[in-house]
DNA sequence: TTTAAATTTCAGTTATTACTGAAATCACGG
DNA sequence: CCGTGATTTCAGTAATAACTGAAATTTAAA
């Protein structure tokens, strides 16, 4: 498997922005090649590709696994795995997002409800204080809510949606 | 500068999280403080709540005003700085996310602008690869100029968009 | 200026995370 | 159920990021 000029220029891109995206390189680097990649490729072909070991390839493709960005085929009479990465760049980012809340937002949103809780037995921390942590929480819980509606709207109207862009303003009075 | 039980709890999941939303503990930490805090905080004062370096305070907090979530203040006849942080939860979500964009996004959005260039005077990369790039890009853009045209919307117009989920569906048809 | 407090820088250390390679496990055809 | 190839696990190592404390710099009052 012989990369492209372009495609590894985008890869190392990939594995560049990774730390900031909250991925190891090598989850980055082999989501960018399985995404451009026209076929389904095994382990041992992404660890040629991209000089990685074979273990942390299948580590690497485990957590992109757990993104639901990346899938398993099988060709007929080949008993290895074959790995393929959702191309459809709506559903990636969608992938992305719902990941993101669900290890960024939502165990705040738990912890917050505990500490609220508690707080109504707490006669030390300042009633404002105690306030800011209810309005954190209450916010947190409207900005989910709202992205599990957005969430399942279908995409036609999605996208009518975003080109309207500032329009829908107009519209909503 | 003693914390209650509630606020220590806030502050040490903050930190927790630190990890998977990008920051060192220490950034989080101090960002939890100062959010709670009723009163701007010196930086001997963090140092001191969160038992953490003077050095480490001082280089959070310049993180932490690069993202625009913390400002100076000072009182008069007291040469030392006092930070105080943005208690506005919808302009943290609004920093927050505008770092987000601004260290994640535009970079690969320039990255793949290049690579798009440099593509059409490729003649390796199969046709099909090129144009994922390419619509990968357009993606990009697209919701990058979507958000910023949501982002200078004034915030009541957000609101009510907000609280219509997915009403806003069934008034644009 | 001079001086002292406040702040920042930075070299060295510690802690964390990512990666490798060998060994163990799994899965299937014979 | 044995053997072979595929995959995963994991202990050790390498790479990276975070943090500390001392030294340097800045700031402003005297």
């Amino acid at each position: 498997m012989k990369l492209t000029a372009t495609v590894q220029r985008c890869i190392l891109h990939w594995g560049e922005m990774a730390g900031r995206w909250g991925v190891s390189r090598s989850v980055a680097q082999i989501h960018a090649l399985l995404f451009l990649a026209p076929q389904p490729l095994t382990a041992d072909e992404i660890a040629e590709a991209l000089s990685v070991a074979r273990s942390n390839v299948s580590v690497s493709l485990k957590e992109l696994q757990s993104w639901d960005l990346v899938s398993v085929t099988h060709v007929l009479g080949d008993r290895r795995d074959y790995f393929q990465a959702r191309k459809d760049i709506w559903e990636v980012l969608a992938m992305i997002m719902d990941g993101r809340k669900k290890r960024e937002i939502d165990p705040t949103v738990q912890t917050l409800r505990e500490c609220v809780a508690e707080s109504k037995r707490d006669h030390e921390t300042p009633e404002d204080v105690k306030e800011r942590i209810g309005t954190m929480l209450e916010f947190l819980e409207e900005v989910s809510g709202w992205y599990d509606q957005i969430r399942g709207l279908p995409r036609p109207t999605l996208l009518k949606l975003m080109r309207m862009g500032t329009r829908v303003a107009k519209v909503i009075g």
